[in-house]
DNA sequence: TTGTAAGCGTTATCAT
DNA sequence: ATGATAACGCTTACAA
């Protein structure tokens, strides 16, 4: 006779697992449709459409039952044969960079929730070029292997890969042009030092050479506000998060630039550095160097000196995903305008401008 | 007619998703294992036992013919149809705790990648406490839903959630009792401290009220150092990563223990925390207060003054959890002798103690 | 060495 | 209002 569930009885009962054999084994073949169907007395195709919220079709008594049998069993729908007979996967898949942005993991979660929420289970997929620059080739690999239902890029994925998952018949979220919040950032930066008295400004980049999808575009916008406020072209300086080469970096700038010198930092881990870097140097911060983060993280708050930094609010930036999921799986009515991704995204000044 | 692929089409295809309808179709339908045993000439059995690795059976020119084929088809096996008959899925579902740990990420990078060489998928789950205590709740929907060939516990699962799981017949990795890493970790911190001339020792959890999975442990490792070495019982304190309160929780701590003090602290941001909340006090570091964190975050390490902290390194982790992968599921010789998961974590001598 | 056929759990269609 | 059925793609015991 062929029993397919064997493997799994070997996987979870022997040696090969290492669970305890307590007894009777722990895992009874979970409950299916045809059980919900026998207990309740009707057929495989009613408890699918009862359980499916077709409610209407049916006498109220019958779809009680149903429930009823399906609960008192414990039954959950099979990811598996749905996903066979509907040719596609419950998941959505997050595509988060690798690069250091220390509040990703709320994101994450947060966004999660949402996703759960839906009724999709969430696949974080880390795209990075640490493991080998075969990071497009992994993705590639999981949507062909999942089929997932889409696939929401935090800003792991380039446009080139965007377009090839599309091409492969992946739905990608989210699909702004509609404000890179990149370029926000990077202007409000540079308009922030500016209003403080700075002439002299400089972008930092983060110093490891991992891929970095935020930088360029926050340097450009740096860039450009420098132009329309008639400012020399803006430095570009590499800060790794390690106090020998981050000095050596700001002596650089100095040396090149003179003194005072505004820093728009790629984050705050970098401005750290460069305060710090700063002070090895005996330079004033702010008064020769004024620096300016991302993110808001903790750490930046509770040194002395307190970092000023640009920070876009966990809600803002969630919600944008939100109505992008929303517009595409659930009911488009949840909220009737766009959310910009803009949106939420402030100063909050500290001691280092 | 039935066409259960109806649905993909119409997500992929017009304007519920967005995408642009370019001229055709470009979903057309992923090959399946017919078009390729059709294309090799073969029956659909001989394709899936070739594709898995029973290659001895076959002649070399059957072989050669079905894995040309299914290149040229560009095939890749459903993950659906495979989890249908199998009982359970292609995944492995990473548990990982809510509670501030910076470099889970790369943790979970590291991990991600081995088990994908495994063959298996990866799905984060954030367990944690923060989405309204459904936590527990959401990950055995999760399990239910997803049926993973494994789940990985990263923290994020207390015992009763294991106990729970394996109940469902899930198996959970890994199965450690052999050295929790987090007790090793506070013995490190009590003993350096002590051998740094401290007799007076406190231990510092993380200030807001996520779920906290290391903290007890390694409090428990430092009661247990200072009652060995005749010490008095630590001091608890509890700190928020944010000056004032950080200060607060100091001053309670010196006004209550005197100076000079010594302090394991939960983290490298603890640490920070503690840091400059003793410079604000107008107490010197390490003279009057000492401390030492965990993780050796890049900040940490740029700041001044240059954390003391302890932490393992990163092969030696993944090592620990890549053992039991490769035991439950690959090879199980891949390495003879189980490593320890206190393997490679050390003391990194800064300038706080 | 290769093929046949059954069976995994779900859902859409069509018949009752 | 409810049920029978076929189909999704894959794996594997067993027959040839």
């Amino acid at each position: 006779m062929y029993r397919p569930h064997a493997a799994v009885r070997d996987l979870s009962g022997d040696d090969v697992s290492g669970q305890p054999e307590n007894g009777k084994p722990p895992s009874r073949r979970p409950a299916t449709s045809v059980d919900v169907a026998r207990l309740a007395g009707v057929s495989r195709a009613t408890v699918s459409h009862v359980l499916n919220g077709q409610v209407e079709r049916f006498s109220a008594e019958t779809v009680e039952r149903v429930r009823g049998a399906a609960a008192a069993l414990g039954y959950v729908r099979s990811t598996a044969g749905r996903a066979l007979v509907r040719g596609r996967g419950d998941f959505i898949v997050l595509a988060v960079p690798h690069a250091t942005v220390t509040r990703v993991q709320e994101v994450i979660e947060a966004l999660s929730a949402d996703i759960e929420e839906l009724g999709f289970t969430v696949v974080v997929h880390f795209a990075g070029v640490r493991a080998g620059r075969k990071a497009p080739d992994r993705l590639h690999h999981m949507i062909e292997t999942l089929r997932p239902a889409g696939v929401v890029n935090l800003g792991g994925l380039s446009e080139d890969d965007m377009e090839a998952l599309r091409a492969a018949g992946c739905l990608v979220l989210p699909r702004y042009r509609s404000g890179d919040p990149n370029l926000f950032i990077g202007r409000l930066q540079a308009g922030h030092l500016h209003a403080r008295g700075r002439t002299e400004i400089a972008y930092a980049f983060t110093g490891d050479r991992r891929d970095d999808p935020y930088g360029p575009g926050r340097a450009e916008a740096v860039a450009a506000f420098c132009a329309e406020a008639g400012l020399a072209p803006p430095a570009h300086l590499h800060v790794p998060i390690e106090a020998a080469a981050a000095r050596k970096a700001l002596e650089r700038l100095v040396s090149l630039r003179g003194r005072p010198v505004g820093i728009a930092c790629y984050n705050d881990e970098v401005a750290l550095a460069l305060v710090f870097a700063a002070k090895g140097l005996g330079l004033e911060v702010p008064g020769d160097v004024a620096v300016i983060g991302v993110e808001r993280t903790e750490v930046g708050q509770v040194v002395s000196p307190r970092l000023t930094t640009v920070a876009g609010d966990l809600p803002a930036i969630v919600g944008f995903f939100r109505y992008d999921l929303a517009r595409a799986y659930g009911g488009a009515a949840s909220r009737p305008e766009p959310p910009g991704l803009t949106d939420g995204y402030r100063i909050y000044q500290g001691e280092t401008t």
